[in-house]
DNA sequence: ATTGGCACTCTCACCCTGAGAGTGCCAACG
DNA sequence: CGTTGGCACTCTCAGGGTGAGAGTGCCAAT
């Protein structure tokens, strides 16, 4: 299970200390980044004032400005524009300004309802977490299925299709499924030509749910070396299938609301987002996200340059892991522009995280 | 099995009759369409003469163009701007005018390759093959997997799972495997109290792959009715999966190379993308095309306002069914601007289909 | 029927300009 | 001494005008 941290830790990077804001600093960069995320437009001290209810004239607001442009946590597109906040002033922001709600009840009971309609058996739940986090936090949201970091070997049947082939159905210890169709020949061939039957098959299967139960791949390899005939080559079988749900960790990406991503101003020109798709679709990029967010647990977010891809150098991500009790890990959260509404996508992402590690723990060890 | 037709026959429509080009128009609007596809900048009579060899002067050209014009095969975004093709332009162009060629061998071959590369088991290779088209195309990309459309049953397992629940593993006639965790109480229920081993669970899954192999979902209701004790519960479980099957049409669609799009000038606003990307996810969209598809065979091209959904009206479709002997069928195809390489699009799409025939035919009745 | 020529149209890139927004600085004020 | 009003300055952006270029449509000549 995926442990939550304190609310506000959600820095990839280590604290940053020494960095003391005054109480007015603090509410001016707070202002910055609320009235730029919802306007998209560079905002100048006279406006601030005006919204919000700072109680100082517009020219304290600007040397208050002034000093955090000199921190690093404001900039300016050119001279005579608003500030916009950096990459820095976001996590500022995100890390110790941010009054974070949580979700309200009814938008927890709505998810939840809808969690409650569809089948956890498929992967179709995973693609309405996606459409649920896209629709909420108006983002594009990406969701992995949980595998196990190391696949156990669980249980196996052999099932006689009736034709040329057979089907192994083998279930792992953390609940996952995986099948293979095999050639009549790759068990036949230890059989002097005589033709197996579903009972010998059974008969395979039982010895090996009996021995290798709970083995690691390599490990059942090594098993296998002492059997002989028909289970031998089971074994084998199920070696190479264990292995290979040991390798592809992250075979499968559900991404939604990527239309909600090019509707923000940053990305009127489509083309910006090309880079990031390719990244996001192709790569292995979330599957090294894994170990960062399963060693930090609980929300992650990644603010612009903060992200090592350089395709994701305008872009934010808010993600989460999630998995069963047994290590299965999966991943999930949103992408948006680094003017993303954190308070908003945080919350829901940390709620949906929640709420999927109780489906997955509640139907036993996972199932994805 | 999915039958290829003339090649020459990728109207949605009735082939249009009583329209006949001169000679001479038929040149003008292949080299029109030609230019246009690669530049996407309206072409002028002066351009054509120069860029292919019409034989003839600008002037002529131009007169050419007029009565192109006149027919609604061209159009004029202003006075004096170049002719773009009108989407009746491209239909008669990928009717009549382009000059199909197949894939080269080396194309071919490689294309091959690559499948062997991956299991057939898992959808792996459905994103493999959207991958294929994406790149090949320089278009987004279109993947569902095989489905029977109607769903019949093959062979059922019952597997212990050693705690609160027991896993009922289907294979359909058509080869999909669809599986389903129960809850211990929905089989034991009907025994007074006494648990329930394996030798039990075999027995009832006995009973009913020699029952009702080849049944429809509704059928097996109505067999279920005079079956008594387990294997009658496990007959309702087993409808109502199969049903399952019958419903869920297209529940996963991959796709790819939806960067190559945003990458076309047509689409430089990205906002331009977001409702077809809208309708392509999250909509029946796919599962409306299957019949079309499915009862005209080979690939089928739809142009811009030829697609009944509006949110299409700027995009082409070139989409083939594929599919195993038994009806199971999935779809797969490119979505471009209309300005699309029909030329390459056609014969890599049709190759493509051919090819997943051939595969899931060659692994028995399909896979995915 | 085809062609060269010519007048006409329309876009696009360019420049200029004025309005507006915003800053930075400074002197004055409580 | 922190805060404030004032003011000069800077920069963008929208709007309007202009000239070049591309392309058309038409017509008279071949």
């Amino acid at each position: 299970m995926v442990g939550e941290q304190s609310p506000h830790s959600h820095t990839a990077a280590p604290p940053r200390s020494g960095l003391e804001l005054t109480e007015r600093q603090q509410n001016v960069l707070r202002a910055v980044v609320e009235d730029y995320v919802l306007s998209a437009v560079p905002v100048g001290s006279r406006a601030l004032v005006d919204r919000y209810r700072l109680l100082v004239s517009s020219a304290t607001v600007r040397s208050a400005m002034a000093e955090l442009e000199a921190l690093g946590l404001l900039s300016h597109p050119h001279t005579s524009a608003g500030r916009v906040p950096s990459d820095l002033g976001y996590r500022v922001y995100v890390e110790s300004l941010m009054r974070e709600a949580s979700l309200d009840r009814s938008d927890q009971l709505m998810i939840r309802h809808q969690f409650s309609q569809v089948q956890l058996t498929s992967n179709e739940w995973l693609r309405l977490a996606a459409s649920i986090l896209a629709g909420s936090t108006r983002s594009a949201a990406v969701v992995t299925p949980a595998k196990a970091r190391r696949a156990r070997f669980g249980h196996l049947q052999l099932v006689e299709l009736g034709d040329q082939t057979r089907l192994a159905v083998l279930v792992l210890a953390d609940g996952n499924v995986v099948q293979r169709r095999l050639d009549r020949a790759v068990l036949d061939r230890t059989m002097a030509g005589e033709p197996l039957g579903q009972a010998d098959l059974d008969g395979a299967a039982a010895t090996i749910n009996a021995d290798l139960a709970g083995l690691t791949g390599p490990q059942i390899r090594r098993r296998a070396a002492k059997l002989t005939g028909l289970a031998a080559h089971a074994a084998e079988v199920v070696a190479s299938l264990v292995e290979d749900a040991d390798t592809v960790a992250v075979e499968e990406v559900f991404t939604d609301g990527i239309g909600n991503v090019l509707e923000q101003p940053e990305f009127a020109e489509g083309a910006k987002l090309r880079g990031v798709l390719e990244v996001l679709q192709r790569s292995d990029f979330l599957e090294q996200l894994v170990p960062v967010l399963a060693r930090r647990g609980g929300v992650t977010v990644i603010i612009g340059h903060e992200n090592a891809n350089d395709a994701m150098h305008e872009v934010s991500l808010v993600f989460a892991p999630y998995g069963a009790p047994d290590g299965a890990l999966g991943l999930l959260g949103v992408l948006g522009p680094t003017r993303m509404p954190y308070p908003r996508a945080i919350p829901t992402v940390r709620y949906l995280a929640t709420l999927m590690n109780e489906l997955i723990t509640s139907h036993h060890g996972g199932d994805a």
